[in-house]
DNA sequence: AACAGTCCTTGATATAGATCAACCGTAATG
DNA sequence: CATTACGGTTGATCTATATCAAGGACTGTT
């Protein structure tokens, strides 16, 4: 539904295509633009940028996953973001963003300088409102997640998540079946749901006893039944979809 | 921080300004164009919009507090976004949104139609540049919600809002003292923070006992010692501003 | 003035999830 | 192979907040 991925530019030497720049104006020439790209990599656990920390450039997600997070004074934190691949870093017209950004997994971007991309910005009308497009997605996957961290229970929060996950993931669905990969530790996914990672094991284990899924090992599981996760996540039906 | 106001565009029949319109580009002649806007109003309860019902218009909040907010199945409900005076109603490229907008108090809004306006939002690349902007604004304040709902304590979260409705008021502030009006009924301050409205009443009256906070009547409070309040809310000095 | 209808407060009780603590399994390291 | 480290599980207990319940204070209406 969001983050419809048809449409947007594969450049020659990404795996991925670039969310952020739309197919429709032909820029892949100036996306390969001599001295416009590079690639950093950052090993998982990494800080790939500070709260407050100037942007010195703008980026696609090749590999990996990484998080937004925020912090209270007394060192509890929340993520507010995960960023998988395809998935755009940076904020037009600002220079300075409000969050950590860790990498979850080891992670490797496709970076874009600074100055020539906002330019691209400005000259192609496209990419402007393909970024509003982004923008405005982030902004119903938040909502989305503001109803998850307020209301929701647990159990709700935990299904919620795995369905994401699965939706996500787009892997072959068959009868009411599909396998998910975690990407994260319990403590990461704790983080995101606004839980303790006791709870988010002792939930997952619930759902296993529930016949809802099963585990391969620690980090894949299967959902075994697909239309209970989704009446577990507490959710109307046609809604609520974050990511 | 956020949602200056300087700069946008007043046009000659609001007592407002038109935050989704920079005051750089002369637009001003555009807004009132015959046919290009009219006012609505609501009684405080009613509903402004639907989720998933088709815009037909974009509007800016003359008057009054409005608020958006997503049910689960069941019927519990979050706010997820409050509109102020000034504040945009619309999303550009999109005829639907995901979430119902209710009015909180009376409202009156000025409405634009909508073709013409986002022929004015292609036309003048300015206005499609502020559009971003509030995009981004309500982005990081769902965010710093995010932080509030998912790991924030009871008084946290109303020293928060307290705290929010303080700045975004912008009445003067004496010697850490600041008189401050409830827009809400503690129903909607619970709704807003993901709580019961009778923990809302607990921590409002222990924030009173502990002499932060005092009252004229319901809806009316003084803020008896600013930085107290700040404390109270959990941010780390500089930032978790929401509004 | 009496009434009804909200909204708010306050108390008693229940409970979901946090916290504290011990232990287990797997993978990396010397 | 033993050791350590890390992530995960599971149990016991605690506590913040929800829930249930009753009553009080405004506001508007007849």
């Amino acid at each position: 539904m969001n983050f419809s991925v048809d449409n947007a530019v594969r450049c020659s030497e990404c795996p991925i295509r670039h969310r952020a720049v739309c197919a429709k104006c032909d820029t892949d020439e100036l996306l390969t633009l001599e001295g416009m790209k590079s690639y950093r990599t950052f090993k998982a656990g990494e800080t790939i940028l500070w709260r407050g920390e100037k942007l010195e450039y703008v980026a696609s997600l090749v590999q990996g996953v990484a998080s937004l997070s925020k912090t209270l004074e007394d060192g509890r934190t929340q993520m507010v973001g995960l960023l998988l691949a395809s998935d755009f870093i940076g904020r037009p017209g600002r220079d300075e963003i409000e969050f950590d950004v860790t990498a979850t997994t080891d992670v490797t971007l496709c970076c874009f300088n600074k100055e020539p991309f906002e330019q691209l910005v400005e000259t192609t009308p496209h990419v402007a409102q393909r970024l509003m497009e982004l923008a405005l997605d982030e902004l119903d996957v938040a909502r989305d997640w503001m109803l998850l961290l307020g209301r929701k229970t647990a159990r709700e929060k935990i299904a919620t998540f795995v369905e994401m996950l699965v939706r996500r993931s787009q892997l072959p669905e068959d009868n009411g079946t599909a396998s998910v990969s975690l990407p994260m530790t319990r403590d990461q996914i704790a983080n995101f749901l606004g839980l303790t990672l006791e709870t988010v094991s002792r939930q997952l284990n619930s759902l296993k006893k529930d016949g809802v899924l099963s585990f391969n090992d620690r980090k894949h599981l299967v959902v075994e039944d697909l239309s209970a996760l989704h009446e577990a996540t507490g959710d109307d039906s046609d809604g609520g979809i974050i990511f």
